[in-house]
RNA sequence: GGCGAUGUAGCUCAGUCGGUUAGAGCAACGGCUUCAUAAGCCGUGCGUCGGUGGUUCGAGUCCACUCAUCGCUACCA
């Protein structure tokens, strides 16, 4: 806590994809820890750079038929346009594939060789002849050898679980090219972990560098037993960088990539004239790294073997953080839920993404999932409901007045919120986000009920009153800004909001401890729009994806008609069946297909659509439909429902709904219509 | 198959070294208010703390077993 310097990293983000909502836990968690130490005063760094080695983004570029550093460079340019459109400011953003990174890989891997870490071997490896390199697991495809199943990948068989070698496969065929990869020899080149095993024993298990979770994983997984040796060499074709002393190899990509943040900070040294070696090579500078926990093992036993044999600092603390789904789902291209981070910024506000990202983070690495309809539900009802809503119900009241020339008296709550300051500090400290989103949350109530019970509309009324409505409103407003301060780290652009709507900017977490008197305001403006949730809905519409029928998808899908159901039991249990009725009791019900001709928003209602459904001719009903959360009007106008057409009509607080759409699901965005098969039409009954 | 994490109110989660009638936010329901972006305030929660068995004067909290979910892994990690 008392070094003088702080080193902060995220993961580096592979140069053959772009960022997408769960690449973007990471780099919100990130930037909020950066934003919330530079707040507070700390000398902090956040360095970053894209990762751009590897067969991948080899293939890639043969197949766009390009060079590799043509596309890693727009790529790059890509990725740092979504990073600053989410208010991620890194303070360096490089690339691995940098001179400064090829000296850095030179260097340390002398190092290794030096301490005699380093050994040579034969690996017999599958080769496409055609496309003239050899061939990972995945893109290898034949039959399994266990149970001859066809199509299966170079590594297991997704039938029968069988694992086995690329090289075991019968009638193995290269994804790349077609052709019959054949077997061939070359020279590998390893890092032998083992040697580091006594010092990663010790690093990991202190308690005092990772979570115990992980400390936990690491000890059951790996340090039970000898560490294996690391291939960090690749044999031509490869792009990356050629290793000096082993003609025709090259250094895999995960060697050079953590490397690039000591290589990003290098660059970041030389424009801010700095020497690397008080970042890296120094006790009084701490180095965070922060991860997804798919990469624990780069991080947490190759990389800090790699940083002691080199003689470099190792990290003070790797934070590890789970993965995002989507309604707890895994993120999917068909269903959409697999946004891009530059698609989402089409439609949405990033401060959103950021103070859900914050309200869901906590210091384990458990996953966290993305609700759409929590998602806006918690921006309104936190953001706009009750923080922003501070301002707007008061500011207007001192225009021209502005704020008391001293601070009044306030039953304590600006004291108590300042207090507070220092758990909702702890809690950030400790990548607790969550927590510090609620106790922030319960500053805002309490707040919000001191607005209520001193009713400033009220002292309005009465001019004898209004030296008592100036007061009321510079404590709400000052209680208002000491949470845009406590925010600021997630909500940046709030914060600077803040900054104008007092002509006062925050700069420093301090500026929560004393309240602001005697200056005027610029005129309110509105902070922060709640969410429309037909954008949200339109963002994952325009995020689907149908699956392409590739050869890759058609082995990993199951044939549908050959599946077996696998449902589970959770409806009927959420909903047992009703008592049996008769054949008259359903024959009560009028059950009709219909047309949507018209879906309006009901912008007053919650839940409601209004439908205007045709029944065939002229027969039109309107109906309302509480789908709103699972449906845009655009979607439904046009399609076939099937609704009761003789349900007793139902005066609702927007109109008349003369009868009701059909649906099944368990409400809220969980509502699936009832369609009929072609060849319907509006009018049929349904039997 | 191995390992790990999780399983507490409709939803998201808190529950510190085991200790009195198990908590919060959101949703829902009832009432109030109208300054504010239909925002706000007050009130309402008999939940088998996944299950079973055990340790204990006492367990959501410890132990064993078990079920479910998710993740990692299964010799180029």
């Amino acid at each position: 806590m008392s070094s003088k310097r702080m080193l902060v990293t995220a993961a580096l983000p592979y140069a053959n994809g772009h960022i997408h909502l769960g690449h973007l836990v990471e780099y919100i968690q990130t930037d909020i820890w950066v934003r919330f130490q530079k707040l507070r005063g700390r000398r902090c760094i956040f360095i970053c750079a894209d990762d751009t080695h590897g067969t991948a983004i080899m293939i890639r570029a043969r197949q766009e038929g390009r060079p590799e550093t043509e596309l890693i460079a727009d790529m790059q340019a890509a990725h740092e346009k979504d990073f600053a459109g989410f208010d991620i400011a890194f303070d360096h953003y490089g690339s691995t594939n940098a001179p400064e990174n090829y000296e850095l890989c030179k260097q340390i891997w002398g190092s290794l060789s030096k301490a005699g870490l380093v050994r040579e071997d034969d690996v017999e490896q599958l080769f496409d002849p055609e496309a003239g390199t050899f061939l990972a697991d995945r893109f290898v495809k034949g039959t399994c050898p266990s149970c001859k199943s066809v199509g299966e990948y170079g590594d297991n068989c997704s039938k029968c679980g069988a694992t086995y070698a690329p090289t075991d496969l019968i009638d193995p065929v290269s994804t790349l090219s077609g052709a019959t990869p054949v077997k061939r020899s070359a020279k590998h080149l390893f890092v032998q972990l083992e040697q580091l095993h006594a010092f990663l024993d010790a690093w990991t298990q202190s308690g005092e560098h990772l979570q115990s979770e992980v400390a936990n994983y690491l000890k059951g997984h790996f340090l039970g037993k000898p560490l294996r040796d690391w291939d960090v060499s690749r044999p031509e074709p490869y792009f990356g960088f050629p290793i000096p002393d082993s003609p025709g190899n090259y250094w895999y990509v995960w060697f050079d990539a953590p490397i690039g943040y000591i290589a990003s900070t290098h660059q970041w040294c030389k424009r801010n004239g700095e020497q690397l070696e008080d970042w890296w090579k120094s006790s009084d500078t701490e180095i965070h790294h922060f991860i997804g926990k798919d990469i624990t093992y780069f991080h947490t036993l190759f990389w800090p073997g790699v940083l002691k044999a080199a003689g470099y600092s190792l990290p003070t603390f790797v934070h590890i953080h789970g993965f995002l789904t989507v309604d707890r789902e895994k993120m999917s291209k068909s269903k959409g839920t697999q946004v891009r981070a530059s698609k989402y910024l089409e439609h949405l506000d990033p401060s959103y993404l950021r103070y859900y990202y914050a309200s869901k983070l906590g210091p384990r690495l458990d996953d966290i999932d993305l609700n759409l309809s929590e998602f806006a539900q918690k921006i309104d009802s936190d953001l706009v409901g009750k923080v922003v809503n501070l301002a707007s119900r008061t500011a207007r009241f001192v225009d021209g007045v502005g704020l008391a020339s001293e601070y009044p008296h306030d039953g304590g709550l600006f004291a108590a919120a300042a207090a507070a300051g220092e758990k909702i500090a702890e809690a950030y400290e400790q990548c607790d986000y969550s927590r510090a989103m609620r106790l922030i949350m319960e500053l805002a109530d309490a707040a919000n009920a001191f607005v209520d019970n001193t009713a400033p509309w009220t002292l309005k009324k009465d001019p004898n009153q209004h030296v008592r409505l100036q007061e009321v409103c510079t404590i709400v407003l000052n209680l208002f800004r000491q949470l845009c301060v406590y925010l600021t780290p997630v909500l940046p652009r709030l914060a600077q909001q803040c900054g104008r709507l007092f002509q006062v900017d925050i700069k420093a977490w301090d500026d929560s401890q004393k309240p602001l008197c005697g200056i005027q305001l610029s005129k309110f403006e509105h902070l922060m729009q709640r969410v429309d949730l037909a954008k949200v809905n339109q963002m994952i519409e325009e995020s689907k994806e149908t699956p392409a029928p590739s050869t890759n998808d058609a082995a990993v899908a199951p044939a549908s008609s050959a599946a077996p159901a696998t449902d589970s039991g959770d409806a009927l249990l959420a909903e047992p069946l009703a008592p049996t009725c008769t054949i008259e009791d359903f024959a009560k019900v009028d059950l009709r297909v219909a047309r949507v001709i018209k879906a309006e928003e009901v912008p007053e209602a919650k839940k409601l659509i209004k439908l205007t459904v045709s029944l065939g001719g002229d027969t039109t009903r309107t109906v309302f439909a509480g789908i709103k959360a699972a449906y845009t009007p655009a979607q439904l106008e046009g399609r076939l429902v099937v609704i009761v057409a003789n349900l007793q009509p139902r005066q609702m607080k927007f109109g008349l709904s003369e009868g009701m759409v059909t649906a099944a699901g368990a409400g809220g965005t969980e509502v699936f219509l009832l369609g009929v098969d072609s060849g319907a039409k509006p009018g049929h009954r349904v039997h």
